[in-house]
DNA sequence: GTCTATAAATAGATAGAC
DNA sequence: GTCTATCTATTTATAGAC
């Protein structure tokens, strides 16, 4: 794991060309390719190819296609778990639910990619970052399910939070694989009344 | 696509050995590897041996290997469509919601292999079984959307479905895959509280 | 209809120039 | 730190014996 010195980044793919957002720009690349091939259908040359940098350039600075991989696991989870800890921050009950649902819509809309990835991964078991995938539903389910056990102690915190977190993400997903023409209120809304309100 | 001419069938993976349940041993030795691994990351090598045939036997009974997973959708679907269109027959409003998580979850749990070759491909675009999958994800958000559609004219159907799908199947999952030792009826009260109860 | 052996292509990874 | 060229292993797929 080497570390990010330069904070400029415009992390962009497609040449990243002539300096250190290499890695970004390879990160990036993987995402992309990866939601929607998997990660053993696309070869390193593709990700170099896509990133505009060559193949010998992420082995330079990952290592290996499976440790490449559990950076941009690694990366991405932070992003989400940072985001969502941040959204049921002072809140709970109704509140910390609809906020969390909102958040995490937000990060689904902003970073699609590693949606599509997470949701792909995250119930494999027989792959060599399973350790990485693993600590993302962790952290990303246990939001969610402190928020419930604080909140209506009577339920199930963790199966409740997969329900939620499930209804969320595949509600997303469908919105932006299959209806990507709909607003974000519209899939708010369908996940909230499902998740809030009685039927 | 060939018939299958024998409605014999032991089914079961490892040494089919001597007759035409080949292809069955095929397909359920393919969806216990793909589930755990991804499509790209089995081989039609590791199919074989885990079927308990050889390689050449594969190709004679499936062309290819893209085609051999296009079969495992196609039946997993027949068999899944299936099952929730029985379950919602003749049922509407909460009771219709309810026999269908209940019933998701029966084939989830029946079926564990073939929910976690769903979840990992269905939002992907970029594969050649594209129209397999997507066939798969809108016969089965398809009867959620239905009773949703008849009983709250409200709500919006299909992201209504999706959230309903997506929190049952992720709950499942997460059972199956971290809390083996909980009982279906757990997961179904916390599923059922979920989409169906006020908070 | 199933097997073994092999062909042809592609993959991950490395060496060395710049 | 990034590039090009190459090595080696693995993979999909086929041919032909049984």
């Amino acid at each position: 794991m080497q570390t990010t010195e330069d904070p400029a980044a415009p992390a962009q793919a497609s040449t990243a060309g002539s300096r250190r957002d290499t890695r970004a720009a390879i990160i990036t690349a993987t995402v992309a390719l990866v939601s929607d091939r998997g990660f053993s259908a696309t070869s390193v040359d593709d990700i170099a190819e896509r990133a505009g940098v060559a193949k010998g350039s992420v082995y330079y600075n990952f290592g290996s296609k499976a440790a490449l991989f559990e950076t941009v696991l690694t990366e991405g989870q932070r992003t989400l778990t940072a985001a969502l800890r941040a959204a049921a921050d002072g809140r709970t009950g109704r509140d910390a639910v609809g906020a969390l649902v909102h958040e995490l819509l937000e990060q689904i809309q902003g970073h699609p990619d590693f949606a599509k990835v997470l949701v792909a991964e995250v119930f494999r078991t027989g792959r060599d970052w399973q350790d990485s995938i693993r600590q993302v539903r962790d952290e990303s389910f246990a939001v969610f399910a402190e928020v419930v056990a604080a909140s209506w102690p009577q339920r199930d915190p963790s199966l409740t939070a997969a329900a939620m977190f499930g209804a969320t993400l595949v509600a997303g997903l469908e919105w932006l694989a299959f209806q990507p023409d709909r607003g974000v209120a519209d899939v708010r809304r369908a996940v909230l009344a499902t998740v809030l309100d009685p039927l």
